[in-house]
RNA sequence: GGGCGGUUGGCUCAGUGGUAGAGCGCCUCGUUCACACCGAGGAGGUCGCUGGUUCAAAUCCAGUACUGCCCACCA
């Protein structure tokens, strides 16, 4: 078999890809008798919304490198993958599409509108499934799973009928974060919140006058009056003056100044200043509240307000929640439309009026002039309304926290609306445990102090959404409101004592994240007992993004733990974010994204995984370069070009195997190398710092095997060395090292690694299901004495290089080259590789000899450590040049020989120092002395002084 | 407001106590039979700043600046 000339990676990967699936590699069995230990991922579901991008190819990456890895150390591997129905994000882009046909959800009806659904999913769900094959993810796709499946389904519906049952789940009246373009509740982690430059406006809210028996309260205000008392005007009669910037307000309101009462006097009564910044849900307000301690307000706590645009009266109540030295130190209430407001409200008791629609419209509780409006008409209009009562005192620019949905960017009206809820803390407890004690284990572990702090303050989950796609909630209503969960509708008639006739399901349909939140063990089979389950639940790893670390990280331990009363997972391995060039995060949105496939295309699907993870570690971004993936390209270039020299070099009838005994030492050297290199992946593999595999596996083949090895084997390659039988030992160690680093980088670069494979001496069917090179299969040592052995001759053949580089030397013409080996070791080192020497340093000829030439207009010379290399130029040399050449580096060397020996000479250094060290730089010395000394020699030879 | 990252040569990043590395880019040279998606050589950094610990700090500690991410109900 050959390897065509030039290499083209995606012919070979959709080829291999093919193969495999045709073959079945991917499939596992639980009772597969060779291989007894389990190793088991679930994918994260991508949304079935639309296309992988560049963080799905990174994780999927990650996930398939493990997956290979494991299946190939002989575990059963599996690895599950599944797609995510998306609740709103679905529902969002089929009513996009249909907009453009002008039709609405409602035009269709909510089970046409589900068949579209349906069909958007076929479409893009299998759309995903082809990208995933594009990246050559070894995934079981016989066991692929849709949250929607008919099993799927019926785990979601045991959940909740089982929490139903310890009730865990109820209804409730609460203030939710609704979406009002969405027309759905959303959960709390699904709000994003943004600083926007918004505005503080203070509000005035007259008093009402005191019941004419509630006298003598001790409340009354001082009769001072800064705004001209008695200018006789009724009670929003007459407009006011309006206030400029220099009124007499209440300039000292705002900093804490409890010594001022920051109330205003206007004509007919007195008023109370309020701040707010969303001025339109005062219409929904049923009380003021100010902080019990606020000495500015005592004895004013009680009285009503008039709520101006209104005709409701509101009291002014105290709660800790008003702070006294924000704005006024008086809060508006408004249950309805802010959550704080609403417990405020639970806790004194206040009506709560929804005056903001789930249209984002004003509803007729605000009253006639304002019912219909938009929300954010109806603030301009109660500001213009605020200000012509003289009611708006002033506004401030103000930093506010809005908060945003997460699928549409719309802002989010806090709403009181009634919701499913599922109570989180009993199932947050042993969640908690799991990670403390270690059974779970985030990587990086910074992730685990992210996790419990969110864990430790857990919220109860609204898991009901106001959306048509999705799981509807397994509850049914009698006529007479009672309501039930049940298995079916026969289930719930029984349960109710109702004719099944006249019961109807809720309308909502569960969050996603509820289904999503049991996926390691519903996708194994959960609730049924299967052999899948048994076998690889717990699963082993949790490949994920940060962002979902409680969407769905947490979840799913929380739903293990309860169902199946054992962790989902035993690590969970947070990958980097995928930015851009720039460092911004990738969006639709911004169109800055990048699409894998576009990657694939160009570059092949081995060097965008080889670019990712030559970044995956555990950092938290990676800033995607498409030039970088060009340069991992180009790495399969080479080991490409690489092969087909060795495989040009080989027989038939090669093995890859070798007799020990013949091996030289540049032979020792590189499977030293490669022991060593396999040792290091291996161990980066199973820490999750792929990035430094890669680096390590690219440095020994590209370096260690390519510029060195291959290069110095060469003269040994040449027919003249048949007989000694030392060719062949150089072209077995040539298959064997490339065969051993096609495995050891397959699970990376799975599918070039497979085409080389393939044209190799190799055993078995696939390099897939090929043992992975380790130290016990390999039984190779690092060789200490050959890596010292080479690393003299390449000392001396870098001398070489650099006496024609510096000495600016024809590099065509040939030189005769000389050593002199001052200890035995570098001369035998010499001597063994003076062929080597001879071709890499482009010598005439290299001969190790006893002396240094003497003749210092013909020789140039250069330290290497245990002796010194020369150049024979003869009479073309520039004798001034290699003065100065030589004096520069006799410099450079006195220089740091100096800064070492007052290291030495400093007795603080030799006395606490670890003796290691001190030991180390002795050495040091010893060898910048001796590399002075031949180069002073150099220079008096040379005439230099 | 809290938490967590990052700050090292032009770029992307390694480097957790012994005096700075890689890849790319740049400069010089090279078309001999694996590869110009190549080979050889070279220039280039007082490791954000300040202070401390230490014989010794990019590395440990404290503070500070800038930058990014996550979390948070101050109207």
């Amino acid at each position: 078999m050959e390897l065509s000339k030039a290499y083209e990676p995606t012919i070979i990967e959709d080829k291999w890809y093919a193969d495999w699936l045709a073959k079945r590699r991917f499939a596992a069995t639980p009772d597969d008798p060779n291989r007894s230990n389990p190793y088991c991922i679930t994918i994260p579901p991508p949304n079935i919304t639309g296309s992988l991008h560049m963080g799905h190819a990174l994780n999927n990456t990650i996930i398939d490198a493990l997956t290979r890895w494991h299946r190939m150390l002989g575990d059963n591997a599996m690895t599950l993958p599944g797609t995510d129905h998306a609740g709103i994000a679905t529902q969002n882009v089929v009513e996009k599409q249909l907009a453009k046909q002008g039709i609405s959800r409602h035009d269709l009806g909510r089970e046409k509108f589900i068949e579209k659904c349906w069909e958007w999913r076929k479409e893009y769900g299998d759309r995903i499934y082809l990208q995933f094959h594009k990246l050559g993810c070894s995934y079981d796709w016989d066991r692929a799973r849709f949250t929607m499946d008919e099993s799927y389904v019926d785990a979601i519906y045991e959940q909740f009928l089982r929490w139903w049952e310890r009730g865990l789940i109820y209804r409730g009246a609460r203030v939710v974060n609704w979406c009002p373009r969405c027309q759905s509740a959303i959960s709390d982690i699904e709000v994003n919140s943004e600083e926007r430059q918004g505005k503080l406006y203070h509000l005035r809210y007259p008093f009402s006058p005191p019941a004419p028996n509630s006298g003598g309260d001790n409340g009354s205000p001082p009769a001072a009056d800064h705004e001209g008392e008695g200018r006789g005007r009724g009670d929003g009669e007459e407009a006011p003056p309006k206030l400029g910037a220099g009124e007499p307000t209440h300039p000292e309101l705002g900093a804490g100044n409890l010594d001022v009462l920051p109330q205003d006097w206007g004509p007919g009564g007195t008023y109370i200043t309020i701040a707010t910044t969303r001025p339109e849900t005062m219409l929904g307000d049923t009380a003021v509240a100010v902080n019990p301690a606020d000495k500015r307000y005592a004895g004013l706590v009680g009285r009503m307000i008039k709520l101006p645009l209104t005709d409701r009266e509101i009291p002014l109540i105290a709660d800790d929640y008003a702070k006294m030295e924000f704005g006024t130190g008086a809060v508006k209430v408004t249950p309805a439309h802010d959550l704080n407001d609403f417990e405020a409200g639970l806790r004194n008791k206040l009506p709560q009026i929804v005056v903001i629609g789930e249209d984002g419209r004003m509803t007729q509780a605000a009253g006639p002039e304002f019912a219909g409006l938009d929300r954010f008409e109806a603030r301009k209009k109660a500001l213009e309304r605020m200000e012509e009562l003289g009611l708006l005192v002033k506004v401030e620019d103000h930093v506010i926290q809005t908060p945003h949905c997460d699928r549409c960017g719309t802002i989010i009206e806090p709403l009181l609306s009634e919701q499913w809820f599922a109570e989180m803390k009993p199932l947050a407890a042993p969640a908690i445990d799991a990670v403390k004690d270690g059974r779970i284990r985030f990587v990086p572990d910074r992730y685990t102090r992210i996790y419990l702090d969110w864990m430790e303050k857990i919220q109860p989950w609204c898991i009901s959404r106001q959306l048509w796609w999705g799981h509807r909630i397994p509850v049914w209503w009698a006529q007479d409101d009672r309501f039930t969960a049940a298995r079916s509708l026969e289930d719930a008639a029984a349960k109710l004592g109702a004719p099944a006739e006249s019961l109807r399901q809720d309308e909502d349909v569960l969050d996603t994240w509820f289904s999503s939140a049991l996926w390691p063990h519903a996708t194994l089979g959960w609730p049924r007992e299967t052999v899948d389950l048994d076998f690889w639940y717990p699963t082993n790893l949790l490949s994920t993004a940060q962002e979902i670390i409680y969407l769905w990280v947490a979840r799913m331990i929380m739903t293990g733990l309860d169902f199946m009363g054992e962790i989902p997972f035993r690590e969970v391995y947070i990958h980097a974010t995928v930015l851009d060039e720039k460092g911004a995060r990738m969006s639709k949105s911004k169109g800055n994204g990048v699409d894998p496939l576009d990657m694939i295309e160009k570059y092949g699907a081995d060097a965008l995984r080889f670019y990712l993870l030559q970044n995956a570690g555990k950092n938290q971004d990676i800033k995607f370069r498409g030039d970088s993936v060009r340069l991992a390209g180009t790495f399969c270039n080479k080991l490409w070009n690489a092969s087909r020299f060795v495989l040009s070099n080989l027989d038939e009838n090669m093995t890859g195997e070798f007799d020990e005994s013949r091996l030289t030492a540049m032979d020792r050297w590189i499977l030293s190398r490669l022991a060593q290199t396999i040792e290091t992946v291996n161990t980066n593999l199973a820490t999750y710092d792929m990035d430094d595999g890669m680096a390590a596996s690219y440095r020994f083949f590209w370096s260690d095997f390519c510029d060195w090895y291959i290069e110095m084997v060469k003269p040994r390659l040449r027919l003249e060395h048949e007989d000694s039988g030392d060719r062949d030992t150089a072209r077995n160690v040539l298959a064997y090292v490339l065969e051993a680093t096609l495995r050891l980088m397959h699970p990376m670069i799975p599918f070039i690694t497979e085409e080389i494979w393939q044209a190799m001496p190799h055993k078995g069917e696939t390099i897939m299901i090929a043992p992975y090179p380790t130290r016990e299969n390999m039984g190779a040592r690092p060789d200490p004495a050959a890596e010292a052995e080479i690393a003299t001759i390449m000392e001396a053949i870098r001398g070489f290089r650099n006496l024609r580089s510096e000495l600016k030397l024809d590099p065509a013409r040939k030189l005769s080259g000389a050593a002199v080996g001052s200890d035995a070791d570098c001369a035998r080192a010499l001597e063994s590789s003076a062929q080597a020497i001879t071709d890499l340093a482009r010598l005439s000829s290299f001969e190790v000899r006893d002396d240094a030439p003497s003749d210092g207009g013909q020789w140039v010379g250069s330290p290497v450590t245990g002796g010194e290399v020369f150049l024979e130029i003869g009479e073309a040399m520039d004798i001034t040049k290699e003065l100065d050449r030589i004096t520069k580096e006799w410099e450079a060397t006195e220089k740091e020989l100096a800064a070492i020996q007052a290291r030495l000479g400093n007795p603080q250094f030799t006395g606490r120092a670890a003796a290691v060290v001190v030991e180390k730089t002795r050495a040091q010395a010893a060898d910048l002395e001796q590399k002075r000394e031949k180069l002073a020699e150099r220079r008096k030879i040379l005439g230099g002084q």
